[in-house]
DNA sequence: GTCAAATTGTCCATCGTTGTCAAACGAAAG
DNA sequence: CTTTCGTTTGACAACGATGGACAATTTGAC
């Protein structure tokens, strides 16, 4: 590998003016100039960063802090927000995966103060709280939040999302809506029906008793198998709603199976909205899913940007809501 | 951040002395040895890995290449692998994305220069050819091959997927299979029929004319429609098959889709078999999807430990093909 | 030829860590 | 009390890049 003093040597110059030209181009000859690129290129020379960063004292590292990020859609393009905000500043992402106890937090924490992050971004796969011990460095909160310190933080609009959900169906002429929900234990749960209320308030029509109905019962990963459960039973019932709004798209994948297996059609028996916009199931069901899109990538830039300023040393403690908009497909339609 | 110097400060001995005591604990007095981890378990102190890196001349630092990592669940198991990997290791990671051509392998390779990568793992969404450059560095293929270079490659055993769908299908005395392919240009879609063609030889069964049919055309991404639409049209011929294998677990999904639209049951009247046991899909169908379990995440560890050796200096060009076992589900059946 | 300005080189220092070598220390043997 | 050995410890250099201070060189203008 060569370096900078490689370089000089073969520019015929020193490593001063090799520097210069890397970093100062105005106060090299163009003559000079000329030949110390050629050799740049000649030698396919990158500074290298370890050193460079060791000079500065700055890493250009930012740690992110993940619980299950591999396994969910949603939370990789978290990330890939994230990357995409720190590539364009020439910063590089440590990654640090927590979904095995085993080398939980602790060794994850070491290895960021091993490569000097300069800040760390945590992000959930849903929107809930976590505890959280706070770091000694600049922290983000993404998709989660915590009520043991205050931290900047960036979570979906999830009262927006449940209100958008809740107008779009009962300007369709819907009244027998049912929320079937994530578990309580995720926060968006909680705040997706206060939208969904207000809705049915700024109509002016009165809010069903039964309104919502819970999908998930633990806090661990989706269980499929549970939700379908939930929706069979759901849509087995004499008074049956007309619109079933889901706590992710994955559950209203477990509506549908239900809705087939017993002989509903969707949208003209029953129509369905999810959540997440996943297009691996909103694109790929038949017919395709009217579902609230979350922005992800957005968020993880948002976060990643923030970050940016609190080690800049400025910046309060915030909180961003994301807004999603309703991507409306074919799976809903007038109530009959 | 704290320092050796801080910390020998602290315990009042030469920072020498800490190293010492943090890499050869062997020659340092007890007492002095006791001075010292007291001082680095107050300090919180972690020894800066570039510093580290310099000093070695290891980086510790692998660069991963993918094209669409963020989209498919099965690329991001082999990034899983792979960290899973480095993290034994001690090593770290630097992603490059290059989903988006701006940016593109150019710039990345800038980047992992720039962080000294010891190696290089390029990783494809599909198993297919790749045109490639050769880098200065020592790399490995994973999910795809070239020809214009002698890389050590890991990738699915295809041939042997596409042999166990066949035996599983024939054993359960289907004959007319049709297998619903991805596109041409995935060097999986060949291997797949060698093997399915395999398993009708050595059971003595007559190879059908139309065994093989595109379900995907072109190369880019996975485009839903086109399944479907291929898949309704398979399905609606008179001499419909009993049983459609699926380029992937996708494919499969828009094979119940078209199954629901014209009224056949699953696994009464068509049999449906898939491709990487993406979990989504295979778990959350209903019923749920026999399919061949790709091993990714074993995959992406392979890769590393070949890419160790490589870097060691060892280790010839050899390919490695991995066995993905048939999970079978409920979407198969006997033949009518 | 003289002077000023622009260009380039030398030397040293720094970031944090660790290998080399030598110094200081202790203890045991004479 | 001195010698010698072995143990423990510290000073220094080096990895690669870069900046400051300053000197040496070239270039150009008058």
């Amino acid at each position: 590998m060569s370096t900078i003093k490689t370089v000089a040597a073969r520019a015929g110059v020193s490593v001063k003016t090799v520097s210069r030209v890397l970093n100062a181009p105005a106060s090299v000859s163009e003559r000079t100039h000329a030949r110390v690129t050629a050799a740049v290129d000649a030698l396919n020379f990158v500074p290298d960063q370890r050193a460079q960063a060791m000079r500065s004292g700055r890493s250009g590292v930012i740690g992110l802090l993940t619980d299950v990020a591999a396994s969910t859609p949603c939370s990789i393009d978290i990330v890939r927000g994230v990357e995409e905000a720190l590539a364009e500043r020439k910063m590089s992402l440590l990654i640090g995966n927590m979904e095995n106890r085993s080398e939980s937090s602790k060794s994850i924490l070491r290895s960021f103060r091993a490569g000097r992050a300069e800040g760390v971004i945590y992000a959930a796969t849903y929107h809930r709280a976590v505890e959280f011990e706070p770091l000694q460095l600049p922290t983000v909160l993404v998709n989660c939040y915590t009520s043991s310190a205050s931290l900047p933080t960036v979570i979906p609009d999830e009262e927006q999302g449940g209100h958008s959900v809740g107008r779009h169906l009962l300007e369709r002429g819907h009244r027998r809506i049912l929320y079937l929900t994530l578990s309580p234990d995720v926060a968006a749960t909680r705040l997706r029906l206060d939208g969904l209320v207000r809705a049915f308030r700024e109509a002016g029509i009165p809010v069903p008793d039964k309104l919502a109905r819970p999908g998930q019962s633990g806090a661990g990963p989706f269980v499929q198998e549970e939700a379908f459960a939930a929706a069979l039973a759901l849509l087995s019932e004499k008074d049956r709603p007309s619109a079933v709004f889901c706590g992710n798209d994955e559950m209203a994948m477990q509506v549908y199976n239900a809705a087939a297996q017993l002989g509903l059609s969707i949208p003209r028996d029953l129509s369905v909205v999810g959540f997440d916009d996943h297009r691996h199931f909103s694109e790929g069901l038949r017919p395709s899913l009217t579902t609230v899109a979350l922005p992800y990538i957005r968020m993880g830039r948002l976060a990643a940007e923030i970050l940016f300023e609190e080690v800049a040393g400025g910046g309060a403690a915030t909180i961003v809501r994301v807004e999603g908009p309703l991507i409306v497909r074919q799976s809903t339609t007038t109530a009959a």
